[in-house]
DNA sequence: CAGACGTGGGC
DNA sequence: TGCCCAAGTCT
């Protein structure tokens, strides 16, 4: 696409997203970086959603990094609740601890600084810098990725996972200057979330539907490798969580003997499941005993 | 690079 | 009813 179409493009996306982006609570003005870094770890891999609820909870708990780098682990998972992937509490808390000790408390700014973070990928370390900050960086979620894929690409979905090339795209339609890359990124990634969706999208409702090369070329369904699913059913990730689950509302444990003797299903997972959780940090050996 | 890693809502 | 999918990161 041409620069000029490009920013016409951008400025479509940015006024739709000033009178159509949802109200979430870490938008706000006055959020701190720190609030918006424990958005960003709760919002990976889960819907938005279902976030807004724990992390009122977390912040009115732990309202800066010292405050939950000061408690032990084990707490920040059990606050974690049923959010899933458990071991991202575990690396906010690590997260935490590491602005404490080697960035004086204060979340860093850069994208450099943040990368070095536990649990901030490229996805996160832009997000904070460009939603806390404003700076202007590459914000490439799952959102964005189709979205530049369907507008610039005319495909279905983008690849299993984010090339060089994808990388270089979304470099090209990120605006010249902070303000305006930092309101597209997050108005690229609400469409993605609210127009230009995985399945049915609503090409009607979209403010840039005369632009979009995927549309124009009909809607051609996806033709490349298949995509990544997971299956969940049965596995030993379904066990941990289980386990953890139990973990979770039996602040005394379990007899290890015990839990392994009664698990309901394959034994063998059970082990699996309890070992994995031990050596990942998630759950703790007290004696004979299992607790968080 | 493929696979592991939770959980629940929508269709 | 299952399958799809969700503001990814790490190994």
């Amino acid at each position: 696409m041409e620069p000029g179409q490009r920013r016409a493009v951008v400025r479509a996306v940015n006024q739709w997203y000033a009178h159509t982006a949802r109200d979430l609570p870490w938008r706000r003005v006055e959020t701190s970086p720190w609030a918006i870094m424990v958005s960003e770890f709760m919002a990976q891999q889960t819907p938005v959603a279902r976030v807004v609820g724990p992390w009122r909870e977390w912040l009115d708990r732990w309202p800066t990094p010292d405050s939950l780098a000061a408690e032990p682990s084990s707490a920040a998972v059990a606050a974690w609740g049923r959010l899933g992937y458990p071991r991202r509490a575990l690396r906010l808390h690590a997260a935490a601890t590491a602005v404490r000790d080697h960035f004086g408390g204060e979340v860093p700014h850069s994208v450099e600084e943040l990368r070095q973070l536990p649990g901030v990928g490229d996805y996160t370390a832009g997000a904070i810098a460009s939603f806390a900050f404003g700076a202007r960086a590459l914000v490439l979620d799952t959102n964005v990725r189709r979205v530049l894929t369907r507008l610039d690409v005319a495909r279905q979905f983008p690849a299993n996972s984010t090339t060089a090339a994808e990388r270089h795209l979304a470099m090209g339609w990120l605006p010249d200057d902070a303000p305006t890359a930092s309101r597209w990124a997050q108005a690229s990634m609400e469409l993605g979330a609210l127009v230009c969706t995985a399945a049915n999208p609503a090409c009607d409702e979209c403010p840039v539907r005369a632009d979009c090369a995927w549309l124009a070329a009909g809607r051609p369904a996806h033709d490349g490798p298949p995509r990544r699913t997971q299956a969940y059913a049965g596995t030993d990730r379904q066990a941990r969580g289980t386990l953890l689950g139990a973990l979770r509302t039996t602040p005394e444990g379990f007899e290890v003997s015990v839990l392994l003797q009664h698990w309901p299903t394959d034994p063998a997972q059970a082990s699996r499941a309890l070992d994995g959780l031990l050596s990942d940090g998630l759950a703790h050996r007290e004696g004979t005993r299992v607790i968080l």
